[in-house]
DNA sequence: GCTCAATTCAGAAAATTCCTGTTAATCAGT
DNA sequence: ACTGATTAACAGGAATTTTCTGAATTGAGC
């Protein structure tokens, strides 16, 4: 027992819902294969565990309060570059986990998934792998050749011009006329908005726009 | 150990999060006075649960997803008035509570809480009795007057709902086939929210959303 | 000259808003 | 216990707006 031990994959848990945590701890406590070695209820704890402790994966909530989870793990891998980094999100949406993937993220797994794919994850990127949904990678080998820029940044002049007034509020009949345009033309410009920013509808503009602090 | 487990207080789990399920299992069954009788991932689970297993109290998590919570809570209270239930939320300070309290749960937790707190509060609501916190207290009792209330709890509980789903970038359309009512009541709310909140359109409506920490 | 992206617009289809009205429940006051 | 006021929830019809599809024009770059 004790000769395998130090062969398992020694798993460090950034998180900050204590009760989760357990959840993990105890998962891993039932495979022969990994241990979790530490836990931190914030991305500070986490920073200051990765220079004391010695481990072979990250397991990182982004969704963790009071902190900007992609500064954290930026950080993360500009002190240690090797180890790698599984994301934990609850949020389904894809459009995050691109973002993290970028910075160096080495797998992105959503806070519903199942115990096996979790453990199938953590497996993969300790051996230096990647692991994300196929849905991901689709869109990760679609966007790769494109751009390292935020997404509004590919938008030209009169697409960004009307997504800020999209996202103020501004009807499109409004913008039509504010601009001396049809208001075809704006609707126009809608959809190549919603296109290249890979997005659904006016909320999800308006949410990102609020959080890109557009307006 | 045998007679003991007889009076053990029977918990019924109710979380999509198969591994915070198991913390909390894992939590409880760390005690000698709780343990956990069955887990739901969903609220048809739930309401199925409720009606073969015995049980003392219910830990619900109101954040699942593609359903409405306060409804399986109302519908829970409907089957079995004096089965208490305990709200778990991932939000934090909260406006929601009071909604939740109202209509019927024993008590409210913030799931970045202790599990010291947590056994505490399930404790207290298997007696009878009602665990909330001291700011969530205070707001119970001064909830006569209306005036200085956030502009979203003035909303009724359909309006919210509404309010929520449109914030979540969900069509009216889509709204009013998911909740099976006319596309026209879902307009009228629509209206309604806009009055009560004393704004102009959706992209407001958003971003009082996100502010708010609604979605 | 060719291509491509940006910009512009139109028509049809779909979704929305706005105004109206009905029903049911609650509550204060006589 | 009745009445009248108020509020929530629901929905129809008409007018308006948005969405979808297709396409013409311009200018920059190879």
């Amino acid at each position: 027992m004790n000769s395998l031990n130090q062969e398992r994959i020694r798993i460090l848990i950034a998180d900050d819902h204590p009760i989760y945590r357990r959840g993990l701890k105890n998962a891993f406590a039932g495979t022969s294969e990994m241990k979790v070695v530490h836990e931190a209820s914030n991305g500070h704890e986490l920073l200051s565990a990765i220079r004391d402790i010695e481990c072979d994966v990250v397991l990182l909530d982004i969704s963790m309060a009071g902190m900007n989870s992609l500064d954290v793990l930026k950080q993360v891998k500009v002190e240690r570059p090797k180890l790698p980094v599984l994301i934990l999100s609850v949020y389904p949406e894809d459009a995050y986990a691109i973002r993290y993937i970028k910075v160096g993220a080495s797998g992105y797994l959503n806070k519903e998934s199942d115990l096996d794919l979790l453990i199938e994850a953590v497996r993969k990127v300790a051996k230096g792998g990647k692991y994300v949904s196929p849905s991901i990678m689709e869109r990760l080998a679609f966007d790769f050749d494109k751009q390292d820029k935020a997404p509004h940044e590919r938008l030209s002049d009169r697409e960004y011009q009307v997504l800020c007034m999209i996202a103020q509020g501004i009807s499109l009949t409004g913008i039509g006329n504010e601009l001396s345009l049809s208001v075809k033309t704006i609707g126009t410009h809608r959809g190549h908005i919603l296109e290249k920013m890979q997005m659904k509808n006016n909320a999800q503009l308006i949410q990102y726009a609020i959080i890109q602090k557009l307006v």
